[in-house]
DNA sequence: TAATTTTACTTCTAAAACAAAAGTAATAAT
DNA sequence: ATTATTACTTTTGTTTTAGAAGTAAAATTA
């Protein structure tokens, strides 16, 4: 189950762990969300299957960009959280949300097309301040 | 064979577009491996099969990211372009690599390492000046 | 404390997507 | 006129995905 790389393009590597439908949406789940456990990221709107849904904490989890953890009195729920790894992730998925803003424009949901106005203010800034926020709840 | 969003998320709906290993790797060859034609793309180092390319490349034409053009004086060579819809995937494409540099940097190519160095340098320079560059070339 | 519910998965099966190889039609070069 | 090239399409076998159902441990409820 762990990943290969098709070749040493840094593009490429990063679909290689990145280039599917539903890898960064739990990155955004996580990021944008407030969500952590299994039932949380199964419960998005997007409806992923749960087998697609552990394959993927797995294989995030093996490459760091995850973490796994659990809260001191729950022996049961399992908490997963960004590593620095995953925080970085935030550049991209912003852009993501800035692009589809612009060309899906009219399709995309009025909250999130408010988000990419604010975001547009000061993009910079914005990732700034929001990667010191997502460091404040950060495992480790 | 058209595209289908799984929710109003503009995350989600960028992935209903982008998420797989090969779409980004065309819009990757057209922007940075001065690549144009059905060849080159089959051409290049991950070799991706001739259905997945004429599949790929049929979406991003519908989808109004690649313009398939030909050149006056050749019937046979089919000419892809990207549109400023696909100009505008720049951002992204640039955040991958910083992150791959980031973050799986020992097994990255070194040309593209020293890429990201420069890129780090002036972040906002870079994508507009390589913007510029990729609308001089446009098809129009 | 016993029964029920919840959480985090795993397993199964059918459908869809993908990979690799081979084939084709039009055009271009020799 | 023949051969090669380009841009695909087709075919077949494999892998991945989607959806439903099942399971084990822990937590909650009766």
């Amino acid at each position: 189950m762990d990943t290969k790389f098709r070749s040493s393009c840094p593009i490429s590597s990063a679909l290689d762990i990145l280039g599917d439908k539903w890898t960064l949406l739990i990155i955004r789940d996580i990021m944008f969300g407030k969500k952590s456990t299994f039932k949380d990221f199964s419960s998005s709107g997007e409806k992923i299957a749960s087998g697609i849904l552990a394959n993927r904490l797995a294989k995030l989890e093996t490459l760091g960009i995850l973490h796994k953890g659990k809260l001191p009195d729950n022996k049961k729920t399992v908490i997963y959280s960004l590593t620095q790894k995953g925080i970085e992730l935030l550049p991209i998925i912003v852009d993501m949300i800035l692009w589809s803003d612009n060309n899906l424009g009219d399709h995309v949901d009025e909250k999130m097309r408010e988000l990419a106005k604010k975001i547009k203010l000061d993009k910079e800034a914005f990732i700034n301040n929001y990667t010191v926020h997502l460091r404040s709840v950060m495992a480790w």
